[in-house]
DNA sequence: CCTTTTTGTTAGGCTGATCTAACAATTATG
DNA sequence: CATAATTGTTAGATCAGCCTAACAAAAAGG
């Protein structure tokens, strides 16, 4: 089952106020996410109806595990989202978060994974920062590319080692 | 001003629908966009309260100036999402598709311009597909690094020419 | 041209999500 | 501990966006 994106944001602004060792209180919340008091009420009451949380009267706010689970996966959504605007295409930090925040309710399981694995396989390099994400950043600076990095961007004119016609995304799918 | 994720979609919609030389008809938007023909109506009413769309009862459908603006706008970020996740995340065309229509509303003009110019970047290397990210495909494929990819990550150990310590981003933002 | 079919609109209901205003419960403090 | 301040809830409004049912207008076809 899937859930609004509202409800996606109070699960995940409380695990966020409770990892930060915060009572989770309505006010805190209501602060947190700039909404009213009587809204986070009302929306608290949504999520105990959906199992998703437990709160009783005047008291405490605490995920269950389902609501847990739900709001830790909006959020591993939003820091890759966030990563890849960051690192990869050198958006400004402010931009990359609110990007993210409203993009995380929509990103699928599929695109999730893939894109996690792309940060990945481009931020964690052996050799450091690839040389043609520098070549890129060049890009964005300068209009064009720099010959320098050509060089590297496809030696043998797009011939991967045992990479023939049609091999690319056949097991993917 | 910023219109809602809705009213995005049927604008999108409408200028689909006229590009495909058809009358833009309620019936027609209403089985495009797999919503009730009330809806339709009761949507365009709104669209044209906004200045987005002209209707005269019982006839068609028109876009504004304004209108088709934000629908080509909403288009762009459509087809860049698409296109990132299918030429680069090698994601399936049907989930991809889905994903853009989604997030389609929520990218920032700034992302969208980095992420056209990320893949032109990368789509349009002179030199054929770069050879990196057929490394990444192989890296979805196998869940490693080819090493004959790798010894063409960063030749010179991440020191790209003209890249001193500090450059990456400066002039960005 | 009259009737049937298609198309479009109106009326009215529901839900989620927000708000303000007013009130109730809890906590802090002199 | 009594009162003030804070915190939380209730009541009630609004708005977008969808729906169904019923009706009205337009188009098609004998």
């Amino acid at each position: 089952m899937r859930h609004s994106s509202s409800i996606e944001d109070y699960l995940e602004a409380i695990m966020l106020l409770a990892d930060g060792e915060e009572k989770v209180t309505v006010t805190r919340i209501s602060q947190a996410m700039g909404v009213k008091k009587p809204s986070v009420t009302s929306a608290v009451t949504r999520l105990v109806e959906n199992g998703l949380a437990k709160h009783e009267k005047y008291g405490e706010i605490h995920l269950t595990g389902q609501g847990r689970k739900i709001a830790r996966d909006v959020y591993k959504r939003h820091q890759a989202l966030k990563r890849f605007l960051i690192d990869i295409l050198a958006v400004k930090e402010e931009v990359a978060s609110e990007d993210a925040c409203r993009m995380e309710h929509y990103l699928s399981s599929m695109s999730l994974e893939r894109l996690d694995k792309f940060i990945e396989y481009v931020m964690e390099c052996p050799q450091g920062k690839p040389l043609w994400l520098q070549g890129f950043n060049y890009y964005l600076v300068h209009g064009k590319r720099n010959p320098e990095y050509m060089a590297v961007c496809s030696p043998r004119c797009g011939n991967a080692p045992g990479d023939t016609e049609n091999s690319r995304n056949k097991e993917l799918d």
